[in-house]
DNA sequence: GATGAATGAGTTTTCATTCAT
DNA sequence: GATGAATGAAAACTCATTCAT
């Protein structure tokens, strides 16, 4: 009886456990490899299953490719999220997190980034890729523009919406500069000036939320 | 002998002739079709030459790639500074310089944008390649943090090596982060609110030399 | 006990129900897909059973191509016979049973023909397939040659077993043509024109015997 | 100079004896493995050729499948051609000649039989292939047809146009069904006495236009 | 007995490169 | 120097069969 109730789940997660790892293998190869070098024989090889495989779970190696960018996007907002959920409350620390978490190594390391940068170049072809590579608009973009709207407010700036935007725009592009940064030169990258530039930004923006951290305004 | 004389420059601005039509190909293959729908064979029917051109040439696909990364690259640069000639010779017009004609139509464009993705998608298993698009960096790099230099110097900063450090990376981020945006979002992107936003940033580090063309900073 | 009794016939009738559900599938799939088309998944797709049954039931499926083969085989000469015993006993309705049930919709119909010539062109490479498409010969044959040589005899033909074996052969590749007909042309095929040729041939063999349902012979 | 306007074509001659070739082993293929045994692999090892030569050549399997289709039933209608020029101008003798040049040797032998059945069974799967399967019809059928009418007229037939296409119908039905009489048993086949059943239904309904080559039909 | 996930040999196709012309 | 037919290694994909559950 109890083997019976055993028994299914068993096979269901052996399978979903090779479904993990040929994803988990693709994501490798990606970022080792590039798209290019990503072929089926790289994955299996690398994931140390068969062939048909990649036909039984996913349908061919594209589906394969958009469900492994789905799920590093998954992560990439499970990541966020919960950095959003430790950290406390005012519209600053949520802004910080955010920055904070998008340059910390869990999320910015090469794997990830070079994974970021393969699919970004295939984005345009495959629409179902682009969504991931999109991804940190449509629901990140507008969460930072309400905090930085917050800001705005209590700021009393003249016109919050624009600055909000332009704040949220701005520090989006340049964590997006950043990843293009560490992805040049993994080596040269500094994490902290990465974050003391971001929080300069802000800090000019805002000069009554954001400071360096005990540090001056470049100008007096 | 005067057929000798007259046929020789014809072969040889001929075999240019030819040399540019596939690097132009080529260009135009990656900025439509991607790195991996770049065959040779979509190559030549571009070009409207023969499949062994290119091996005569180029001595192989790569190799074509690669003289197609350097002289987009080469582009780049002879744009910029021409910009830059043609610019007032205070720090902050040339930096105002590089803001405007980086996001400037010549050279933020979808063909560009497309193609300068594609080829960072690829940097990192091609050196070649990733020369190009380092290109960003080391020369430009120098010149952009030799004129912050300049103006946190006028701006008697207290530590202005740091601040021209970080104002030349947070710019260069910026402009990255800017064609990004435009990658993903071609037609919702605006020329004029990216600019802006590069501003607010300067200004927001150099209150006094920079200005939101009129505009306050965010707080006041 | 009683549930004992109970089940074993159940077991093997679900048994059986299952491998004719098979076959059906199998039959149905060659008709719509061809042969090339009826692989193992379109059949248990088709069927709604598992993939390891073909396997369990049939040992493969070049076995149950044959199986299914058979059993539409045997439903042709059950047709037939059936005809055959309904029509009246003379040699002459025997052989007009014959042709009008073979060009009847009962068996003259798309599904028929489409297996019938799906298997054909199979047959030279697998024998026990050939069994098959051979069968309109060996019984058939003899039966409407016998036939045919009673109606030559009471005809007082001069070489009443070259006359008879030339009827029943005529006959037969009569019929087979019509099919080919059908197959090629579904919908232009006009059973009884069909019907008419065939008598008309016989009519010219044995003008005494066969007469076109009151028509004239084409000369006089 | 004379090599000059030699090599051109000897470049092109080659091109398309590899072309023929291709087809050639297509046709040898599908006699003798039938259409599910012609893989790439067996068709370029019977050609002694490369791998990607039926894509430079055809553009894929399934196009050279089609052109070895066009090319047999291009092959079928010259030898009918050639028979019907080589034969007598009267309208008997031109029947007569498509009757035993279909039945002939060079048409009706294993290699071709085999092959016609096997694209028939695909035929419906392929449109392109159909129209090959089809060729017996639509400029034959019409040319038959228009002979048995000027017979059927000069035999004073009531209905003439009935009779022709009868007769028409009849005969080409009849040639398909010693097709696949051979096709089935082609070493127990004889092509007399398919010949003579042939002449049988024709001298059934002409019996002033046809005789079994002296002999009386069947009944007085 | 029944299931369907897993396998891997074999299929078609692509494509950079070669080389005779 | 220019051409494009030819090559074949490697790619993606198919599918009958196996076998643990």
């Amino acid at each position: 009886m109890e083997r019976q109730v055993d028994k299914k789940p068993t096979r269901d997660i052996l399978r979903e456990r090779n479904r993990m790892a040929l994803i988990t293998a693709t994501l490798d190869c990606v970022a080792e490899l590039g798209i290019a070098g990503t072929s089926v024989s790289a994955i299996i090889e690398r994931a140390g299953l068969s062939r048909g495989m990649i036909h039984l779970h996913f349908d061919g190696k594209d589906k394969l490719l958009e469900e492994a960018a789905q799920q590093l996007n998954a992560q990439y907002y499970d990541t966020l999220d919960a950095a959003l959920l430790a950290a406390g409350p005012s519209p600053e620390e949520q802004v910080e997190a955010i920055v904070r978490t998008d340059l910390s190594v869990d999320l910015l390391n090469e794997r990830y980034a070079n994974i970021w940068y393969a699919f970004r170049g295939e984005a345009r072809k495959r629409d179902s890729i682009a969504v991931f590579s999109n991804t940190r608009d449509a629901r990140l973009r507008n969460r930072i523009f309400q905090t930085f709207l917050a800001i705005a407010r209590s700021a009393e700036c003249p016109e919050p919406e624009q600055v909000a935007r332009d704040a949220a725009h701005g520090t989006l592009a340049l964590l997006e500069g950043m990843w293009a940064d560490f992805l040049l030169h993994p080596h040269a990258f500094r994490r902290e000036e990465a974050t003391r530039i971001v929080l300069r930004f802000l800090a000019g923006l805002f000069p009554s939320h954001f400071t360096l951290s005990g540090a001056q305004p470049a100008e007096r």
